[in-house]
DNA sequence: TTTGAAAACTTAACACTGTTAAGTATATTT
DNA sequence: AAATATACTTAACAGTGTTAAGTTTTCAAA
């Protein structure tokens, strides 16, 4: 019994090995660099080995992704310490918004790519980690309603307006669309400028 | 000078014959499926002719995506019937909305891939039909605040705020992470929900 | 301790991709 | 008719994800 642990243990190693080499890739180089050849040469192994760890190469990009969650939900621990449903929503928002600038390669595997989403299909899994995210947002968006600081309406609809906004904002930047609107030095600050408009301005009179 | 003239037009014939062929292939089979042989196979020509009348494949897409532009501002003419100049940007949002959910394949080359954007710098060329799109945006939106109708305040940072919104509805909803928020059935209702909302929102009290 | 099977890994190959250099027909001009 | 442009193709390069078949290694039972 020890032994097929020990063998379970080395066979997780190796997934990580896999895993940890193929975000640095594509922090380093950028998410369409990333091969199946590249991920193995990097590790010293032979590009069919990854296939006994992984289905495919989306499987690998997924996991990836998930790791981006992480790293994305570790951003959002200070933020159970405002009170103000309102406030805490609008730093959500701005972290997203960093989030997004600072990891684009992270960003773009977690929301713009369809890999991910493949995989999880095949996988026949769930999104975990996203859904987490959004339930988080569901939650303070119901909890702003509950106490008369927003006008009551359909959860969804406002969830859906306000990520919709962040992401839009975010995946425009990234694939250089925005600055076609803003030059790129005012676009950072418009983003924020954007997002603090649209609290105010759903803030109950 | 007759035969030269001619000759510049067959040649614009076979760029065009080359294009549509590609615009019929992405529409058929989807964006990820559009490969050079494939278009070359459809007009009968070797693949390498295309070097002959695009520098890479990218500067198809970019070609493509223009006649994207053109298909998504022929929705927009009745557009300036609408006085009111809220109503107005309200439809042009419907209108975007629209084009997004029934032409995903276009909507992914003008706003979520990176080919076209490249192709336009390595073109040294302007995003002309984009520019003439966000224009409209912007002078809407002015015309609005001037009207007393919207809280003035910089014409980029509500135009960014609206456009963002839908840009991120449509393309959360084309990879298909909109689902994880609300079921697939409600979806495109919770949507138009979500800009109805946001219109209703921002409307100065 | 040797045998035999199971596990881990690699080699070779398939069918693609975008793109370029060199070669071949086909018009057009001299 | 010969020389020159123009239009197009063939062959190839270097890369992609992925699979089938073969090899090496590991490890338990005889």
């Amino acid at each position: 019994m020890g032994i097929v642990a020990r063998k379970e243990k080395q066979k997780q190693e190796i997934r990580s090995l896999i895993l940890e080499a193929s975000m640095k890739l594509f922090v380093e180089e950028g998410f369409s660099k990333v091969s199946v050849r590249k991920i193995a040469e990097r590790i010293q192994y032979s590009p069919t080995t990854l296939y006994l760890y992984f289905k495919d190469k989306n499987e690998i990009l997924f996991h990836c992704c998930e790791s981006g969650f992480e790293k994305m939900l570790s951003q959002n621990i200070a933020l159970t310490l405002i009170n103000d449903p309102i406030e805490r929503l609008h730093q959500m928002g701005v972290n997203y918004l960093n989030f997004g600038l600072e990891n684009p390669e992270y960003y773009d595997l977690m929301f713009i790519q369809e890999a991910p989403m493949s995989a999880l299909i095949d996988m026949g899994a769930g999104w975990s980690s996203g859904d987490q995210a959004l339930e988080a947002l569901k939650m303070v968006v119901h909890e702003a309603m509950q106490k008369g600081l927003l006008v009551s309406t359909k959860v969804e609809t406002v969830a859906m307006a306000v990520w919709g906004m962040v992401h839009g904002l975010v995946s425009l930047a990234i694939r250089q669309r925005l600055d076609k609107l803003v030059p790129a030095e005012d676009m950072e600050q418009t983003m924020h400028d954007s997002l603090d408009w649209l609290l105010k301005t759903m803030k109950k009179a």
